[in-house]
DNA sequence: TTGTAGGCGTTATCAG
DNA sequence: CTGATAACGCCTACAA
């Protein structure tokens, strides 16, 4: 291992000096900088992290909490959140936490005891996660996506509740009024969100709502939970003749449930989803859903999380990205084909 | 932040009998040692990695290369490195390569240099990486899922050839003798040796080679690609009937081309893919593919490298995990209403 | 502008 | 079995 001492002697001069050269701190003459960088590139050294991060007490390196990455919505985010990284000069140690009920506090005090790095970002957390509050207060911690509702802390995400009121103002706009939801079984804010903005353009529109119109998905968005919680809500006695779901693949769940159960989509049945995730166009119905920045909520993330780091006076701390209705083919004009007319 | 020097205060020993506490290395009465564990309980702390990293000249760091994690495939394997890695104390920096090109020898260069990591597990790599090799000769190195062939690198994988021809044997079973093939345009190892599979099965079959029935989708499988690789071998003048991709989304990209093109899976065309990913089962035709098992393979890959920087004597260096066809319904039995049963 | 030297928090060697 | 102390490689006052 080439250090920085076999650096000061193959170009004459003192560890001090090939230092300041590297770090780019206090002057030094252009003819010794010069000889400097020859030695380095000569010896190709590279400075040991480890000796450097114990002396200046930083790690560069950014942790990211993240549930199954094998969701695409999360796995956007987290390319967003390494390309970032990378061009400021920060690594990324990802933290598998399976679901949010694995972000427990025991959790992230031992990895903010561990103080391996010098920030995080979290995506998925339960939104009643008070105690998170205190790590932030000291901590340099930005929350993506999701994030605790109520709380002193900096986050990035999209206006779900917006979203999902807009969305269902649209399946209104095209007729229809008996409209279902299916939700997730989770604490996220995201799916509470959406569901007020699902009720928010129900009361707007003047129609009653219905608990028998809400139906629960199970916790991780599984394609499975989806066609089950359409199979009770589509076998009701009076089933609707759309349903908005807070994910694109409870959505094609719904849609394969409602193919089960002899429905077309859109002909006798409206179906809309959330994300606006790759295979939204891959199968026809087209789904029509709410495109999600996802990549760019992971890149702004990390350069809030930097902004945080540096304790930049006006460093944001509540940034909602803009979300857009892609209008496809899953959900249609009611017709009278259209099941549940009775209304 | 509370140092060793607290802990060894607080206990009334000293720092070297605290240290020999926590790694667990060389004898101390059960007395003191539970005096010092109380003392850490108490004032909760945790080691100073950046420190003992200096010191042991280790980092407890896993170094993943992997390219767009947003393909299920890479982020099932991530996962099953994460998993195992936890477990065995690893922390899991990962490094995005965008795709295989980016993964040049300078980066992996500097990337050793810098030293962050114990360890390193590819991915994705050219099978004519070779200089890789030079690496792994000095450095704990694993190649997963792709590797650079003949090198002298341990990796773990599937049998990718004989999938491949156990596949398009099963074509041939259901009565096909004109199969086309969409493979990709990278230069990644499983894409060669599934070229090299399909083959196989058509001279095992007797069936004489045809390089117009071989298209090449883009380098990173996209579905768009599929389609426009399909488009070429459906419309030409004699026409498959049955195609082999390999991947998933390569044969999605297939069949909605086919339906494009008015022919419907399995009855005009039967199509066979690659790897089992979710969305195989969410939209009929349910594919036939080949079952990889991805977090298996991930799993696998960091137990390895785990044996290797060990240098635990017995190391494996080259493992290849079973892999499984599963018949579904994209590919079915030749009949006189399919394409291009002029032979 | 450059060099010297102390210390970051641990672990490991050596005495006791 | 325990304690004192010298590294690990780097950065940064402070001096020159």
């Amino acid at each position: 291992m080439v250090k920085i001492e076999d650096v000061a002697r193959a170009a004459g001069v003192s560890v001090a000096t090939v230092s300041r050269v590297l770090n780019e701190t206090g002057r030094v003459l252009p003819d010794t900088e010069a000889r400097v960088r020859e030695a380095v590139a000569r010896l190709s050294y590279e400075p040991n992290l480890s000796a450097r991060n114990l002396r200046k007490n930083e790690s560069r390196i950014i942790l990211i909490l993240a549930p199954n990455f094998s969701n695409p919505y999360y796995s956007n985010v987290l390319a967003g959140i390494c390309d970032v990284s990378r061009n400021l000069g920060y690594s990324t140690l990802i933290y598998n936490t399976y679901d949010s009920d694995a972000l427990d506090e025991s959790l992230v005090e031992s990895l903010f005891q561990k103080n391996r790095a010098d920030g995080m970002i979290t995506l998925a957390c339960n939104r009643d996660d008070r105690w998170l509050e205190s790590y932030a207060s000291r901590y340099p911690l930005v929350q993506c996506s999701e994030y605790v509702e109520g709380a002193q802390i900096p986050h990035i995400s999209v206006d779900n509740r917006a979203a999902a009121r807009d969305t269902v103002s649209h399946l209104v706009s095209l007729g229809h009024r008996r409209i279902g939801i299916v939700t997730s079984a989770n604490r996220y804010l995201s799916s509470a969100d959406r569901l007020r903005g699902y009720r928010d353009a129900l009361e707007e529109a003047g129609i009653d709502p219905d608990d028998s119109l809400v139906a629960y998905a199970s916790a991780d968005y599984s394609f499975a939970s989806g066609k089950q919680a359409a199979r009770t809500l589509l076998e009701a006695a009076d089933p609707p003749s759309a349903v908005f779901c807070v994910s694109d693949i409870l959505a094609l769940g719904v849609i394969a449930a409602a193919g089960k159960l002899g429905l077309q989509v859109p002909w006798d049945l409206s179906v809309a989803g959330f994300d606006d995730v790759d295979y939204t166009t891959m199968f026809h119905p087209y789904l029509t859903t709410v495109a999600v920045p996802c990549y760019e909520l992971g890149r702004g993330s990390m350069l809030m999380l930097y902004d945080h780091i540096q304790q930049k006076p006006g460093a944001q701390s509540e940034v909602y990205l803009p979300h857009k209705i892609v209008l496809r083919e899953s959900a249609a004009q009611k017709t009278d084909r259209t099941r549940s007319n009775t209304d």
